[in-house]
DNA sequence: CTGAAAGCGCTTACAG
DNA sequence: CTGAAAGCGCTTACAG
């Protein structure tokens, strides 16, 4: 069944059936209703590689992830999320979604750009991953619009979405403090990354704001993963004047604190008041349950697609240069390890 | 930078590009190597679109997943892992991979088969869905090639990717008779799904061949959800003789049941052994760590690709039935909720 | 081994 | 408001 097949049982030219379908003004109320109802009963569906080729567009957007990342406890449980609100969200602008391949040996420095080429997609959205990466660089330079969830471009046509990492850090120390704590310290993770620099600043902004004695050892690194967030818990607690609540950059860090806090023979949240940030699963699984900032990855989904959605409408003759960046809200999510 | 203009570089005709660029045996070796160079050097990439009007084959899979499922804990943490083996292992057979969208208000139940066909998708593999969704009967129904992980299909050209869940169950009992357990209670799923009656199954026959007495109060219903592994732990350990050992059929409820071992004072692994399924995230994170049964997700990812290529190459001749069901094996990984 | 030509299924100026 | 015709960028019998 195509529109040829379609057009001969409607009685019209396929011009017709076609401008009746793409709801053109042209065609008459009657006509287009008819041939409507006789397509819907027949199932017939437009070929849309035939409509790419001729509209030289595809309404097909790309997306790209990396897999190296997942291995991150940081983001494992948050790439599903936010694939779920793009998904979405495109669909709602009725746009399709093609999965593009981390790029093997052949070139790979152009792959993700030749893929858009070759498939005709009009914009790229990309997951969390590291924006110096080599692969991604001819794709953001180029004109092809370009949405990265916690990825920092600096291409003509690119926006960088992400949660509000210092206002979620505030919140945390503010929460914190309204608990009646005074000697509040922080796990960060490496500083090279913007959540982690980003979340740093708030907690240190917060802590000047509310009056908070800030010495340097209560500021303690940590590399997101579990083990870490142990060991700093740790030196922390060893402290002359240890800190009664410690603020983690991270839940897994904060669940390693957590195990730190049960060795040391401190009950939380009693002797020691913990905050994470992203809420992954484990933050409700864990005991005492995990008070925690979370990332809304629906909006932060949602916020890509937005941002995409502005560049597309503005067309090849927008700015030529990297969109503010759009951030979202995060929400605080308190539970066992700070009350209750 | 299109076929004509490359071809017009070259000094041959369209159809000897084509033919170079495809691989095609007619076209001398010196043409053909001259074409390729010319064809990198510019950067040309042939439209995929145009290929597939012309071919009426895209190369491509659709990928449906159900967001409905995410807010279960038992399959968050698989489909990511299982995307991104169905992405790799698509990419290394040159497929491209297609998302659907969850169908709209119109017409669902035959939206997914009409997408198939709107994109000339050539198969498609479901992830994780419930086997009655009607929105998925027409397409297992049609003669299109669907390949499911944990979806049990009836269709003419349907085959089912899962792990071992029954040989799972059995490592999980073998292993704690190993240490020593003889009484060994079970806390299960809701019965009508595969996985969870599968585990059980697997249970019940480990505990008949290893001569275990297996009292009917040792069976426990849960949810899958922690809290259920929670309640039903409470009952069994409330017992007259209460189990030594407990193996729940999924992660959440396993660390429900090591909540609930806490609060009535026993510690894991002396008082109480526990042994979970799935290997969520949270698994390695809480204290004692759990022992569990990891399900293979790149496994699963690349059977049910596997399986797809199958039906593919068999071609529209091929078998008219479900195909043999791909069982992939589970791993046993021990963690202090057994030991150490 | 190579080329001219037809055609895949649509959309869209153009003409009426 | 509608139709005839051109053309999107490829591939593939067909002919040489």
């Amino acid at each position: 069944m195509n529109i040829r097949e379609l057009a001969r049982r409607s009685g019209v030219s396929t011009a017709t059936v076609s401008r009746a379908l793409n709801g053109r003004a042209e065609v008459s109320e009657a006509t287009r209703a008819r041939i409507r109802r006789l397509a819907s009963e027949l199932g017939y569906a437009p070929n849309e590689p035939a409509r790419t080729l001729v509209r030289r567009r595809s309404d097909t957007i790309g997306l790209i992830w990396d897999s190296r990342q997942e291995s991150r406890g940081l983001h494992n449980p948050f790439l599903l999320g936010m694939l779920s609100a793009v998904r979405t969200a495109l669909s709602e602008a009725d746009y399709h979604l093609m999965v593009l391949t981390t790029p093997g040996e052949e070139d790979p420095d152009s792959a993700y750009l030749r893929a858009v080429r070759r498939h005709n997609l009009e914009g790229v959205i990309v997951l969390t991953m590291p924006s110096d990466d080599r692969c991604l660089r001819s794709l953001a330079d180029s004109e092809v619009p370009c949405a990265g969830i916690d990825t920092a471009f600096t291409g003509p046509r690119t926006v960088r979405v992400s949660s509000d990492n210092a206002a979620g850090a505030q919140a945390a120390v503010e929460h914190l403090h309204a608990l009646g704590h005074r000697r509040i310290a922080t796990i960060t993770g490496p500083p090279h990354l913007p959540p982690a620099f980003e979340r740093l600043a708030g907690f240190r902004r917060a802590c000047e704001r509310l009056g908070l004695r800030l010495p340097e050892e209560y500021v303690a690194r940590g590399d997101f993963f579990m083990d870490s967030g142990e060991r700093a818990a740790r030196e922390l607690l060893a402290l002359r004047r240890p800190p009664t609540a410690i603020f983690a950059a991270g839940d897994q860090m904060a669940i390693g604190a957590l195990h730190a806090a049960a060795d040391a023979g401190l009950a939380v949240p009693r002797d020691l008041a913990v905050v994470g940030f992203d809420d992954i699963d484990a933050a409700a699984l864990v005991r005492p349950a995990l008070t925690t900032v979370a990332q809304d990855q629906r909006a932060l989904g949602e916020a890509a697609v937005a941002a995409l959605r502005e560049m597309l409408d503005a067309g090849p003759a927008g700015p030529k240069r990297p969109a503010e960046p759009r951030i979202v809200p995060t929400r605080l999510i308190v539970r066992g390890s700070t009350g209750v």
